[in-house]
DNA sequence: AGATCATTTCGATAGCGCTTGAAATAAACT
DNA sequence: AGTTTATTTCAAGCGCTATCGAAATGATCT
């Protein structure tokens, strides 16, 4: 991962709002959630939270796709994995030794379907 | 970690100058490196470069002690461990199982003492 | 004490980020 | 076609951030 790349997923992620977001779609797993869903469980007015999810998205830390009249948004792990690659380098290249596996891997398993109101 | 702690450290780590200021300290290992050379260094006027020490040392990622007329700040690789195992929980948890090794370690094991010019 | 060096503190400024109300778009239903 | 539901776009406001010049502090040296 490059620098700005790094960059741009922290700062998209160091953000109440932003972060509590994301932390949701991971638990909500690789289906994602529908845009209301995440609104009203953050608590945030609708447009308030397109505007932090644009920014996830620019940072290559979500995806959206519509079904029917709701945007569903899902945490992309592959960028989280390169984030905590790059943070593990950047915390012990030159410090040492020690630093141990430079995270094994971050992906979700659970294929289960969920389905949505078409 | 708590949520408010892994927020800080983020928003402190989220900025070009401050990123490479750490990346740096973390290059310069335990002993840590006086502020005018990481300005040197960083190409910044010292008393911009010492706003960002500040949010760094809010956020606890580095230290400060004195040394004559020098300040030398030095990376707090324990918190960035911290960071590293928050954001492995937010990444993982929840998304199914894989999410292996929440990261090992990150500390300095050169114990070298570096001589500062009394 | 006076001079010099390293760094911080103190304004002040320009710009970006977060939030929100109101209007627009997009899809589904009747 | 017209209405309702889900979400985004637009425009504006306000506070915070990053930056810098100038002055202050702290330490060393003569």
């Amino acid at each position: 991962m490059e620098k700005s790349d790094a960059l741009a997923a922290l700062a998209a992620l160091a953000q109440d709002h932003r972060l509590e977001t994301y932390r949701l779609l991971v638990q909500a797993g690789p289906e994602g959630m529908p845009a209301g869903e995440v609104a009203a469980a953050i608590g945030l007015p609708p447009n308030t939270l397109t505007f932090h999810f644009d920014r996830l998205r620019q940072a290559g830390l979500v995806t959206v796709r519509r079904d029917g009249r709701s945007m569903i948004y899902a945490a992309r792990y592959d960028t989280m994995n390169s984030l905590l690659g790059y943070l593990t380098e950047n915390c012990c290249r030159g410090s040492g030794d020690a630093c141990v596996a430079p995270v094994e891997a971050c992906k979700p398993t659970r294929k289960k379907r969920a389905r949505v109101p078409a």
